[in-house]
DNA sequence: TGTACATTTGCAAACGTGTGCAAATAAATA
DNA sequence: TATTTATTTGCACACGTTTGCAAATGTACA
């Protein structure tokens, strides 16, 4: 196992001070250029590699960004992971992915963590269960940056970048009405979440402005799964059962969509269906999927743009930047 | 913004010192039961948090562990972080996830990051284009544990989890034959990645010992995407046409099975079809699509474990375990 | 030669914590 | 009471870096 060699080890073998030596690493235009040469010549040779630690401790700063996100499976937010790695290298960040399972207890953990830490800043889309802002308000409290996306904290003054979810949901439902759809379903999440919430608002001004008495919105109470997918589908299949869903979540239009077909209702004529998603294997479906795509990369990109500018100036004003979705349609509507 | 309480303000105000203070909250066996409940007490009451950046200054070590994979998007990759995001949070690390987006260079620039910022250990999947281990014995030198899975250097002495993917491509191109397909074509990876090596080496053997003189190997050249696959498909299908196909990516597999929809080869008369891959969404394609399953809850568990093992013993043997895939044949094959 | 100024280097403290060792105090034993 | 032993606390340094300030050296000018 190699020796870490040091700044004081090389001040020790050419006989210079260690704070010249630092200085030198540096480029400090007060050190001499010949001396310079020869500290980054010796310390090149001799491997010599900074020790962010110490670093850390004496800037009392960690260079260091939170992803937080509910849950690492969901395309959605592996894609944003994968945006926000990239950009955070780039701009000498490293990123630290946690996921609060959507458990509000694991969030105020993984807060902590980060406060301890001294994190930079955070990227973060709460869990289905936070509805209380004190935990992420301490994160300002102690000087780290915040910024939300998708699912916010809407009293928090930070910085947000949020889908519109509203009047992309209420212009999906126009055009199932305009395609002879008239019992349609919105199958959603919790509606204290804000992505959700929006979502519905959409979907009951389409239906009031319709004048449709069909109106039926189904909460995802559980997990975003197949399985939950497939019980909510058996339930609103029994009767009174509509012609056409909405449904907020792929991974339950997964579940929905294999009772769909194990019941032989036919899609599009008996059941027109869309769902929120950016999977690219809906086009080999049976009908193929229309979708309603997050413009992840988008919102990627923005939020943290957003975060990288509130940690240069805390005191840049904050923002609220909503991304417009985009339709895809398909053969299953 | 609020000013971070440390250690010597809790002694200062209970004007006991530090040393005290610091092992109180160690709960040292050396310092009194009533002093030490003082000063647990103010600690908490005061919302005292321990400056991790100092720790790690003292101890040398970043209580951190590093997941290096090619690429985030790819779902077993994502499922790998999803799970030892968790698990590494329960054994008190932090996890940072680097993407190496497939190049060399890239994944040296990480090594380097991971050395200066003394991480503890990394568990690691090569880019495709690595076949140096110079950089990764770097880790070992510098006394990082380093646990490889999937993709791997074999000539280094570090524990690796891989797939059975020899056996398994063999078994499956058996299954094929006694389907009664005769032409079989094997897409695969880059044959210097030992995954793709060893699932190379599993077709030939099947093709032999079948006496079959029909033996293609296409090799993906660029990235794993659905374009990829559908450029490839246009290649593979023009002339000279396979009857069934048996794929490595699940991406590179969604192009081609547009190519093949789109030409209007009836899939299983005409091509059967089988892929790795693990996406729940495959029971709704038309054929529902037979796959191979990676078990990618058991190798990031186990490569997990094994690098705890090696953290808290660097003289721990060095294992290399094989994990079984599942094969889930359905309509397409 | 002496003074002023610019360039280059060294000194020392600081960041917050952990720990070996010594010192102080209390309790127990002869 | 004197001595040993156990318990509790304090001292001081270390981890590797950065940085304000002072010191030293060099250069230019009167």
């Amino acid at each position: 196992m190699k020796k870490r060699i040091t700044i004081k080890d090389i001040a020790l073998a050419l006989n210079i001070h260690h704070s010249t030596v630092s200085r030198a690493l540096h480029d400090d235009s007060r050190v001499n250029s010949e001396t310079k040469k020869l500290i980054n010549d010796y310390a090149t040779s001799h491997g010599y590699k900074v020790n962010q630690n110490a670093v850390n401790l004496r800037n009392g700063k960690h260079n260091v960004i939170a992803l937080l996100v509910p849950n690492v499976h969901h395309t959605f937010f592996s894609n944003i992971i994968s945006y926000i790695t990239d950009m955070a290298k780039k701009a000498g960040y490293m990123l630290v992915i946690f996921q609060s399972n959507e458990k509000e207890d694991e969030e105020k953990e993984i807060i902590d963590t980060i406060i301890q830490n001294q994190f930079t800043g955070v990227i973060a889309s709460i869990s289905s269960e936070t509805t209380d802002s004190s935990n992420f308000k301490k994160l300002l409290e102690y000087n780290v940056s915040l910024v939300f996306f998708d699912r916010i904290l809407e009293e928090m003054n930070v910085s947000k970048v949020i889908e519109d979810g509203e009047n992309c949901t209420y212009e999906v439902a126009q055009q199932l009405y305009k395609r002879k759809y008239k019992r349609i379903a919105h199958i959603s999440g919790p509606s204290h979440i804000n992505v959700f919430r929006n979502r519905q608002r959409g979907y009951k001004r389409a239906v009031k402005s319709n004048n449709s008495s069909y109106e039926k919105i189904v909460i995802i109470e559980n997990d975003f799964s197949m399985e939950e997918g497939r019980r909510i589908a058996k339930n609103l299949l029994k009767n009174d059962r509509p012609d056409a869903i909405i449904c907020d979540s792929f991974n339950i239009s997964i579940g929905i969509l294999s009772v769909i077909n194990e019941m032989g209702i036919k899609s599009p004529e008996e059941m027109g269906f869309i769902c929120y998603g950016n999977d690219p294997a809906v086009n080999l479906f049976t009908p193929t999927l229309s979708t309603i795509e997050q413009a992840d990369k988008e919102i990627a990109i923005q939020a943290f743009n957003l975060l990288l500018k509130n940690i240069e100036n805390k005191n840049t004003p904050k923002k609220t930047i909503k991304i417009p979705l985009k339709i895809c349609l398909r053969e299953s509507c």
